[in-house]
RNA sequence: GGCUGGGUAGCUCAGUUGGUUAGAGCGCAGGACUCAUAAUCCUGAGGUCGGGAGUUCAAAUCUCCCCCCCGCCA
């Protein structure tokens, strides 16, 4: 048995996700979660919400709220949804936890004790109006080099030149819109990343397992040369920064960066697991107390590669404590929608609430996971959502369904028939069946989810395919042993193939076991051979037709949908909100 | 401007270290069956693999140049 970590990569707090970001990290952790637990390893799941930063400030002000009471609720949301999508979290937590500002300020002090912090004194644009600091991307102004009156505080789109906000001519708060801003000292505290670029190098290097493309990112940052960054910011909402246990001198009012308290959260959030539920979070993370055998993978979006085996990492090796790294990592494109990106301004997209209204969980897992933008962005549409769904779901698998149990009951009572013996077409499913399930199983065990969906689909299609050259109706009328035979290895089929769906669509995959009583002990990941798997099913067991598995997405409502989501070929905004944060 | 990734049938995508007639699903056309959610099964049509040049007995696959798309970085 295998130790298994899987971590998501964490969603902002401000407002429940849309599908691009369920589909980049949460969803595919899952999937992967899934998977090994039914192989019958030990997994550790984790996910949280990132609570801290800017954008949380001024999400909870528009939302009328103090920022602790607009965490509180939409943490709620957030976890409401990922159980509506049913995401198999073993915890969901918060990086706003008292264990991740514990850990945060402990990774600060170790840190700073292995002389990689240092305080520096910079000059930032103070907004008197908003009375906070202003973030580079909060500030805009008249471009010193174009003229251009839009001008961004890090970078001027009419002419590309990359900005110091301070640069900017008559800057103004795009919060507030006020001029009434003024250029102030502020300290705070760096971290010297370019000191641990060797350390960095030598650990991408030895990173054999990661995607080409998280490699290729990962190593051009270390071409480009690290970059000291400030680990902390001038806000009050975050972990506060101490210097022996009380509020750093100086540091009162400032906390650390969102970007240096997240991924801690990782840790943090199995510690919040393990204190919760009696556990241990140390034979996880500790690789000095039994993390050495654990295989850590991470689920992220592209725009995330450069945090998790960079900036984390230099976190991690740079506290010279012994944390367990990742082993293996999985990075997604985006999914657009209609081509464009996701907008919640704009009202065009689909969020996980509003999803999980118009359609069952599983029609999204499935499709979201038969589409994922593993090589490339993938558009969503409601029409490819509508033909897909119908075609797989409710064809080929939903159908195969009903007219197995549907026969079963009309001609056998109900009853998985005995008698009969297999024969040359049932041979050849047998070995087809063979080599599907194990193309499979090393889909995802390399994370290839467009690969694994398209197998599982085959799967069921073969449930389809063995109907027909078998007729059992036909068989029915002259040889009702072979009949029975017949139905019996279809009826053992169905059932393989509910067990391996089990990853993607596990609501549907439930309804099917338990329509045909499959105990829980036996729903793990097909072992056996294909004749041994295909007459499993106890002789006589009572089945029942389950309930109509998917009903068909109409016209009607597609059309209907597309009207409430804007859906429409989008013009692509080159600032387009996609991001999480 | 630099660097990933992508540009393969109407659509969405596979194509391992270069090697026999370039594959799948959807869609389309024809046929079969009638157990089933007018579902399913079979067969077929359809591609000068972004463009050009080169290496090779042989290139979607390697090299060079160019064009287009997403993204990251300067």
């Amino acid at each position: 048995m295998k130790r298994i970590l899987i971590t998501s990569a964490l969603p902002y707090i401000n407002g429940i996700k849309h599908l691009g970001n369920l589909t980049g990290s949460m969803l595919p952790a899952d999937i992967c979660a899934r998977f090994w637990r039914l192989c019958g390893h030990e997994v550790l799941l984790i996910c949280a919400t990132d609570e801290h930063g800017t954008p949380a400030e001024l999400a909870a002000e528009a939302a009328g709220q103090d920022v602790q009471s607009y965490c509180d609720e939409q943490y709620e949301l957030q976890r409401a949804a990922g159980i509506g999508f049913s995401l198999s979290f073993d915890w969901f937590g918060r990086s706003s936890s008292p264990q991740n500002h514990a850990f945060t300020q402990h990774f600060a002090e170790r840190l700073e004790a292995a002389g990689l912090i240092e305080e520096r004194t910079s000059q930032q644009i103070y907004s008197i109006t908003d009375q906070r600091f202003l973030p580079d991307r909060y500030v805009e102004g008249t471009c010193p080099h174009c003229g251009s009156a839009k001008a961004r505080g890090d970078q001027c789109d009419s002419c590309g030149r990359l900005l110091d906000p301070t640069d900017l001519i008559d800057p103004y708060s795009t919060i507030s819109g006020s001029h009434d801003v003024e250029v102030r000292d502020t300290t705070h505290l760096f971290l010297k990343q370019s000191k641990m670029q060797d350390t960095i190098r030598d650990w991408v290097e030895g990173a054999i397992h990661w995607p080409t493309l998280a490699r290729s990112i990962a190593l051009k940052w270390l071409d480009e040369g690290l970059h000291d960054r400030a680990i902390t910011r001038d806000l009050s909402w975050g972990v506060p920064v101490l210097k022996d246990g009380k509020p750093r001198p100086g540091f009162e009012n400032k906390v650390f960066y969102v970007w240096f308290d997240a991924p801690i959260e990782y840790i943090s959030a199995t510690r919040e697991w393990a204190e919760a539920t009696n556990n241990t979070w140390e034979n996880w993370w500790r690789t000095d107390q039994g993390a050495s055998d654990v295989s850590y993978i991470q689920f992220m979006g592209k725009d995330n590669v450069a945090f998790h085996t960079v900036s984390f990492p230099i976190t991690m090796l740079g506290s010279g404590e012994p944390w367990k790294t990742v082993d293996r990592l999985k990075a997604f494109n985006w999914v657009t929608w209609y081509g464009g990106k996701f907008s919640t301004s704009d009202k065009r997209g689909i969020f996980m609430d509003q999803a999980l209204a118009i359609a069952p969980s599983d029609m999204w897992r499935w499709h979201l996971m038969a589409n994922a933008p593993e090589s490339a962005d993938a558009a969503f549409t409601l029409e490819h959502f509508q033909a897909v769904v119908n075609s797989d779901l409710a064809n080929v698998l939903g159908n195969f369904v009903n007219r197995i149990t549907k026969f079963t009951g009309a001609k056998f009572d109900g009853q998985l028939p005995t008698g009969g013996e297999p024969g040359a077409e049932e041979q050849q499913l047998f070995e087809e069946l063979d080599t599907r399930l194990a193309a499979l199983r090393e889909h995802h065990k390399a994370m290839e989810y467009r690969k694994a969906t398209a197998e599982t689909r085959a799967i069921w299609a073969l449930g389809n395919e063995y109907l027909a050259n078998a007729a059992p109706w036909t068989a029915m009328k002259n040889d009702p042993a072979q009949a029975a035979m017949i139905v019996r290895t279809a009826l053992n089929l169905m059932v393989i193939g509910a067990i391996i769906a089990q990853p993607f669509i596990p609501d549907t995959a439930a309804k099917i076991l338990d329509a045909m009583g499959v105990p829980n002990d036996n729903r793990n990941w097909p072992k056996e051979a294909a004749a041994t798997l295909l007459d499993a099913l106890p002789h006589g067991l009572a089945c029942a037709v389950p309930k109509l598995l998917f009903a068909k997405i109409e016209d009607e409502q597609v059309q209907n949908w597309s009207e409430r989501f804007g859906a429409e070929a989008s013009e692509v905004s080159k600032n387009g909100s996609y991001s999480t944060r």
